[in-house]
DNA sequence: TTCACTGCAAATGATTTGCAAAGCA
DNA sequence: TGCTTTGCAAATCATTTGCAGTGAA
């Protein structure tokens, strides 16, 4: 591994991100930011997060992974993905886009085409559209 | 209550919509086809048909209800709505359509108006677009 | 009679929580 | 040091399953 420079308290990319985002960067915060952040868009679910933890040779606890990805999700740096009952995915693309789900190998692509959603109607009164979620399920043929 | 004809078998409304759908009609899904499909197009959860179905007094088990959502959805009569972890929505109107999400109070609503989703790109090589779920989740102002 | 269906209770799987020990400021 | 965070294990919650008893054809 190259050296790489970083303060006393450890200022990596993560560090800066976490503390900018308002979170203390302890090393599994750190770590799970790295793991996030480091290589372009990604989808994750909690238990994927944590096998790959313990595959970098730096185990954190499965609740510590849930907590962070909350937390994470909280402070603006993730967006939870629903698409399916009984299991969350978290998306690192925090821009408005869309998503393609294929329900058969439960694997989660964002679209990259703008998709335009037209005739939305008034929300019921009282209440105002908090977000639009459009997901295109898809099948092997 | 006005005395309804039925034949030997029972054949009330929801009975043939059951026997069509190739389900047996006993007792229990009989009851919750009328629950379901009496009054107009419903959302709900299998704890809150569970809970109507107990209050009719006609008490039907949990773990039934379960399976009659399943094989009415695998039948045709229902449609699944994904719109919160930990917790399926069933759909008694099942052409395709949008739905309102209120994620403060659960209530999820028809959007009766039509919606044109445009600039969808091409699936993935190798597979069909198989639906397309547009959620509009609301909040109180 | 026979095979599908139901109900119960136990099993499951994802997620959360309580609390003592460990870590950052 | 003092307050936050972590890790473990136990608790929860929605859902599923195994299996013996029940019911529809």
């Amino acid at each position: 591994m190259a050296n790489r420079k970083r303060s006393p308290g450890g200022s990596t990319k993560a560090s800066e991100r976490l503390r900018v985002a308002g979170l203390r960067p302890t090393r599994q915060r750190r770590l799970l930011a790295d793991l996030l952040f480091q290589h372009g868009h990604r989808h994750v679910t909690a238990e994927l997060l944590h096998q790959e933890a313990k595959e970098a040779g730096c185990p954190v606890s499965l609740a510590t992974v849930y907590n962070a990805l909350h937390q994470f999700t909280d402070a603006g740096l993730l967006q939870q993905v629903i698409v399916e009952p009984s299991q969350s995915y978290f998306d690192t693309n925090i821009d408005p886009h869309q998503h393609f789900y294929d329900e058969e190998d439960g694997r989660l692509t964002d679209i990259s085409a703008h998709i335009s959603v037209s005739g939305l109607p008034q929300p019921p009164k009282g209440t105002k559209i908090a977000r639009v979620d459009v997901v295109v399920r898809i099948r092997r043929s």
